[in-house]
RNA sequence: UCCUCGAUAGCUCAAUAGGCAGAGCGGGCGGCUGUUAACCGCUAGGUUCCAGGUUCGAGUCCUGGUCGAGGAGCCA
């Protein structure tokens, strides 16, 4: 058989090379003994460069001793043609970069393992969200990505000259028109990029990410819930389906994986509260318990979430958050209009916050009064109102963060690798 | 926007109390028939982020700046 693909690393033993080729969809070692091919190849093999691109004819055999993704077999080398010989300067080195150094050199850092196999895990994850949407009644209807302003009218947008139009805005949701989109079709999801201009300098934030929208009509809070924990299930057990070996070769514990099943837990943003005040109050660390302190009506920043999510296996659903702290077109809660219709799915092992969503308002005087109080500009929502004119329905949706999601499954420490080019704050290029 | 930390060879890092600029990897040359980021020997490789200052002497101390990282806020 031939193999296609280039070299990721050499080690030479005099009379015998050896090749860790990486072909694209793996890494295999190929083995060259002197005697048998050509005097000439062995030649030039024994100089190879790393990174040249190269054809190898040969015969595959199992060996405990290959490595590899996955390991276990390799090639015995007859015959070689070199393509391209990679200059001898590739800056890449096999080990660990500092994070500017790996970041500017993305381009080439994606060719390394660890990074290969977060990119290809992502691939199996947005799989995973379309096979289970497209086979659970949801249509695939994508929201414009150039927006005339604010959907939720509070982060940060980046701006764009629109011809005589003035200003445009980068979507950071497509949450608004799918709720039009859900009066047509019923269930609906979009999936793409989204932008928000938040000077966040964390792990956990990128400027440009990709979220999927699932949105439903004749949908309230509970059915959500249960949705959002079939949905995440399917994602994660396809991944552990056909990922295994690149959840190995990260390093990933995946018996933390294989326990999540619906249901998940179900907690009150008011039991929520309670029990992170109560760990508050428990901790003897004062720098933590400063950053734990809160009290009702406060949001959950990134602390609690993580010391929350600490004492659950699964992933957890908090609902029925403040009004104050959500965006104005959640229902409110009967009886309560102090409390939403809300719910954030936190994922476990301190990975925090990967869904957020909400029963949307589905009363038209309601949604007018709300829409007066965050003094947003009526008329730009005229067509989001007669939504609730014609045949309004209660109707719910969510979103979640495609990359908050693969950086959890694979177990890796920051965003920015569960995205093939990451834009931060920082960083445009490459 | 705020808080904390960092910047030394292509890369990852070290350098006692302020006293000759170092190692491993990568590159080059040589050796080895089972390497796993191989190993062994030799070799080349430096504006110690920038601008000032203190000092006989600064990678190290001081001032200002640049760039980066982690966290907060905000969020997916």
């Amino acid at each position: 058989m031939t193999v296609q693909g280039w070299v990721y690393n050499r080690t030479d033993k005099g009379k015998l090379v050896f090749l860790l080729l990486r072909e694209g969809t793996g890494f295999v070692q190929c083995v060259a003994f002197k005697n048998d091919l050509p005097a000439e190849v062995f030649e030039r093999l024994l100089r190879i460069t790393q990174e040249s691109s190269i054809v190898i004819t040969g015969m595959v055999r199992a060996d405990k001793r290959a490595p590899g993704i996955p390991g276990g077999f390799e090639i015995g080398v007859k015959d070689a043609q070199i393509i391209q010989t990679a200059n001898e300067d590739y800056p890449m080195a096999l080990k660990e970069h500092g994070p500017d150094f790996a970041l500017d050199h993305r381009h080439l850092w994606m060719r390394m393992p660890s990074q290969w196999a977060v990119l290809r895990v992502r691939a199996t994850v947005i799989s995973a969200i379309r096979e289970w949407l497209d086979t659970n009644g949801f249509i695939n209807m994508d929201t414009p990505i150039l927006t005339p302003a604010a959907c939720e009218g509070t982060t940060t947008l980046f701006e764009t000259p629109y011809f005589d139009e003035g200003m445009a805005y980068l979507s950071q949701s497509g949450q608004l028109y799918n709720e039009a989109d859900i009066f047509a079709f019923g269930k609906v999801y979009s999936f793409g990029p989204t932008f928000r201009a938040e000077k966040s300098k964390t792990r956990r934030h990128l400027t440009e990410f990709w979220m999927v929208e699932p949105e439903a009509a004749f949908c309230d809070l509970d059915a959500l819930m249960e949705i959002e924990e079939q949905f995440v299930t399917h994602i994660v057990k396809r991944v552990l389906r056909d990922r295994q070996a690149e959840l190995k070769s990260l390093g990933r514990d995946t018996t933390r994986l294989e326990k999540i099943e619906p249901p998940f837990p179900r907690i009150s943003y008011d039991d929520a509260l309670q029990m992170i005040q109560q760990i508050a109050a428990e901790t003897t660390d004062p720098e933590k318990k400063e950053l734990l302190k809160i009290e009702w009506g406060m949001d959950f920043g990134s602390p609690h979430e993580t010391e929350l999510t600490a004492r659950f296996e699964k992933p957890v659903l908090v609902y029925g958050y403040p009004t104050q702290v959500k965006a104005f077109y959640m229902e409110p809660w009967p009886g309560r209009p102090e409390v939403c219709k809300s719910v954030d799915l936190l994922a476990p092992e301190g990975y925090g916050e990967i869904i957020g969503g909400s029963e949307r308002m589905s009363n038209h005087e309601l949604l007018l009064q709300r829409l007066h109080e965050h003094k947003l500009p009526e008329e730009a929502f005229k067509w989001y109102l007669q939504l609730r004119q014609y045949g309004s329905v209660p109707h719910s949706g969510f979103g979640m963060g495609v990359e908050r999601t693969v950086s959890w499954v694979c177990g890796i420490e920051h965003i920015r690798e569960a995205i093939p080019f990451p834009r931060t704050i920082k960083r445009v290029y490459p």
